[in-house]
DNA sequence: TTCACACTTCGATCCAGAACGAAGCATTTG
DNA sequence: CAAATGCTTCGTTCTGGATCGAAGTGTGAA
């Protein structure tokens, strides 16, 4: 009826419960992928991808593409503040969502991704590489440094079957139960290797949890603390 | 299926087309009766109704009674920056509504409300009155000062008819065209035929406009100006 | 290669809720 | 008082869109 931008379209996005859902999930700064989210809104794949399209076409989500994966995300600040205006609203009023069991908080220390380490070891691990001078990143690419190079060959990484390959060494992976990224790549994936070797972790028979023994923790943080 | 604010509810009433034209029309700060509203979003009476019974309901919207007309007005700044932050999203994504004609410029400046005169011409009159001192405000009250009625008594308003009368003699009305008030109440009344009856201005028969002749502006601004 | 998994697209179903006609209530006007 | 106006409630209709099963695409693993 009148001149203005069209409110309702993105209103209506948002005000679907199933989208509501996924959206305050996203809001704690994590990417989360589409089968994550569609457990988070509890509806089927099918349908969540359909609302993430959705959600995406119009920029309210960021699609990120990893491997077989999509991460989805908060498209910006923006977005954010309209989201938390709204919660603030709802909340004001006492509109609330029933709560359910406390998640599994293993999955948040340590988890496998794909095939190489994440939750909050995998991050801290990645933060001390990149600290110590091990790994830098040059644009998009994060690259092994010498002295990163001779400090896992130590460790006990075998280079000569991982030089080989044709895929990267090293990749950046987001990480969702923190916000932060951990280390993906052919060398992600040969820590991982070693720290099961080790016997320092090892991997939960029923979900992608990584079980630390008390020693190898201690050993972990010691080495890369 | 996790606990925090349910932004659904808020966002789906948002969502739907009528209501979001109701709202961006009411973004001008200035209330709208239900009729009005219903014109904007180009729906039936009996479905705004609804509409805005739902919207007062979460506190998205404020009602205010006044003689036989509904007010609605958004609840306040929290809801005004969601909505203006939607569309900003909006706006960023090139979703925009269709324009039509200019509205009608002449009900902005005067016109009639039930039966004294509002627009810009009767808000400045309020203003002017209440800086002079001829009205006093004691909470929701509004009262005519000694000085006001003098004043009036001198521009030809007859008091004894009005002082008899049980309803108020001065109210406060909320003018759509500004967002201020302009003067109800019987005096609000009185004053608007004195000013016919004057020939300073004339009510147009097709709407609700109350047009001015040039020596009735010029007098009225002499007057209360 | 084959299998498994993550995700998407297609087609069909089904329901919440928007819309309006009709009728009712409240207020003002005449 | 009756008539007109503003608004609401009730009951019914109907459609947009959410949902899922089934099947298709792409990636990684064995």
């Amino acid at each position: 009826m009148k001149e203005g931008p069209d409110i309702a379209r993105i209103a209506a996005l948002i005000g679907d419960p199933a989208r509501a859902n996924m959206l305050t999930a996203l809001m704690s700064g994590k990417a989360l992928t589409a089968t994550e989210l569609a457990a988070e809104a509890g509806v089927t794949p099918q349908t969540a991808s359909v609302h993430l399209g959705k959600m995406t076409e119009v920029h309210i989500l960021q699609k990120r593409k990893q491997g077989r994966h999509r991460y989805y995300a908060i498209r910006d600040e923006n977005v954010a503040d309209v989201i938390a205006g709204l919660m603030g609203l709802a909340e004001k009023v006492g509109l609330t969502r029933t709560r359910t069991g406390p998640r599994d908080a293993a999955l948040r220390t340590a988890r496998s991704c794909y095939n190489h380490l994440a939750g909050d070891m995998g991050v801290r691990l990645f933060d001390a590489l990149y600290e110590r001078g091990y790994l830098s990143r040059s644009g998009e690419d994060l690259r092994l440094t010498d002295a990163g190079h001779d400090f896992f060959a130590d460790f006990g990484i075998d280079f000569s079957a991982l030089d080989q390959k044709t895929s990267p060494m090293c990749r950046e992976c987001l990480d969702w139960s923190a916000r932060r990224s951990h280390l993906s790549g052919n060398l992600g994936r040969a820590i991982l290797d070693r720290l099961i070797e080790l016997n320092w972790a090892a991997r939960d028979t029923n979900s992608r949890a990584i079980i630390f023994t008390k020693r190898g923790k201690a050993a972990f943080i010691d080495t890369f603390g």
